[in-house]
DNA sequence: GTATAAATGGAATATTTATTCCAATCAACT
DNA sequence: AGTTGATTGGAATAAATATTCCATTTATAC
């Protein structure tokens, strides 16, 4: 058995095939950790072996007999699946950038971003809290219009939050600073709206006076950004952070441009149904 | 510091609420680990520490400020948030539909925006074909400036390639039509530069009216649309066809943001490679 | 039933990893 | 500028964890 898996299916396929050919103690220890892969994934040997009702050299002479170096080299690829949960798709990826060799052309490109895309997409909503989405909406929809402010890359998830809310009949008024308008834009708040700001790091000067003007004069704020620690979350009702693709040092937008997707439409249902009550 | 927290969020509030009284290192020491909390589950004092850019002393005295005995123990608190928050996904789905009925909630939108954007993101790379790629990088390569054209829903779009253009230091010019200026605009593109126009049904008369235009100036034109049937497809040298998510008769816009992310980056490469060279 | 090989448990050891401690550095205040 | 206290880096140490090794048990073949 000189080649270990690389990947957790890989193991599970092997195991699955090896099984049979297993002694008592370690079809026994298999058997556990295909059932208790998180188990496997986080504790030691110790704690492992005691929940297998194993000793912890039975263990390594599993990972051993797997084609592994130790245990702990195993136990990498139960951390994976735990962190990766597509390991098929993860392949495919491997798979054409060996095809394409070295230097990375634009369609492998094209493989990453969209798994980079995909992989945060995975993990948005549950990282997102209900009751934040729940309050953002209150505050909107209490809202007689919503100012949406971005400044640079956020400008476009600005941008679209606009076009959204138009188009579920909510007054929106994108904040665009355009012809060095910002004060005047900012000026044309009232105490009836609200403020959605779009800021990631560097988080644009811009921005930061929009947070703490619409915070003076009292109007609500919700804020989408990239950390907690963000210098727009002190300002906020509600702040919700979100996790962007990295690429080539290039950072992506979809997971905002989700989120935004899904306030938008939440709004416009919500108002739908209060309008069919009266 | 006497009651360290007992869960994952509660230990995102502490530090929140903290951070400003922490000390340089430890601010840097506790952003990073709210911005990747998987590393810090699963690596070791020593790779993290590397990561953040600290010493493995400065870990365990966050830590220790933060309440806890050591750093293992804040681990754990980590490595609980990778446990409880993945479980299968489409189940989850599933779990969040069913409990809340038949009406959906913003949470289950939520959920339902980012599994139908992750679906479309799947099937990307695989739809776009290579050689498209590299022609369309082709002439973008070789235009001495590039005019971006996407009009309502398609804006985003034309101003996100505009901004990533900008990034990879490729002369973008987005057409915007502000004070009713398309007519200009369309005008100011020279034979030498390219013309991309992002457009989806129902197509846009101004991205039609500035396909025809460059086409008869003899522009090379690349499009993104949503069929090969499009109008604008007939005048272009490359078409990208893409697949856009559709919830709630809502369409988005995550694959065209990749797709147009792929081909910026792509060109970024490409030019420091001829740089290279030279 | 005995001999031989394989499997097993557990203590001993090696290795990795976390933590402590102290000297050097930095910042604030006089 | 000098002094004090906090902060920091890094080497030294402690703790934990994985691995090896060998005596003992269990299974298999003759």
């Amino acid at each position: 058995m000189p080649q270990p898996p690389q990947s957790y299916r890989e193991l599970e396929m092997l195991i699955t095939a090896e099984y049979a050919t297993l002694s008592k103690r370690l079809q026994q220890t298999a058997r556990f950790m295909l059932d208790h892969p998180q188990e496997v994934a986080l504790a030691t040997v110790a704690k492992i072996a005691e929940q297998a009702d194993v000793t912890p050299s039975t263990l390594i002479r599993l990972a051993n007999s797997l084609g592994f170096k130790g245990f702990s080299e195993m136990q990498q690829l139960f951390r994976s699946r735990l962190v990766d949960e597509l390991p098929n798709y993860t392949e495919r990826i491997r798979a054409v950038r060996s095809a394409t060799g070295e230097t990375p052309d634009s369609t492998q490109l094209l493989w990453e971003f969209a798994d980079a895309n995909r992989a945060v997409l995975e993990q948005l909503p549950s990282r997102i809290d209900p009751a934040s989405l729940e309050k953002a909406l209150d505050i909107f929809e209490q809202a007689h219009a919503i100012h949406v402010m971005g400044a640079r890359r956020s400008f476009v998830v600005a941008s679209y939050m606009t076009y959204a809310l138009a188009h579920v009949d909510k007054p929106a008024l994108l904040v665009s600073g355009l012809g060095g308008m910002y004060g005047e834009q900012l000026r044309a708040m009232s105490q009836h709206d609200a403020l959605l700001t779009i800021s990631f790091s560097p988080y644009a000067e811009e921005s930061q006076q929009a947070c703490a003007d619409a915070h003076q004069r009292g109007l609500p704020i919700v804020v989408i950004t990239d950390s907690l620690l963000s210098p727009l979350a002190h300002f906020a009702d509600v702040v919700f952070v979100v996790n962007e693709a990295e690429v080539k040092s290039f950072r992506g937008l979809t997971a905002s441009l989700c989120l935004t997707q899904a306030l938008a439409i939440g709004l416009g249902v919500r108002q739908d149904k209060r309008r069919q009550k009266q």
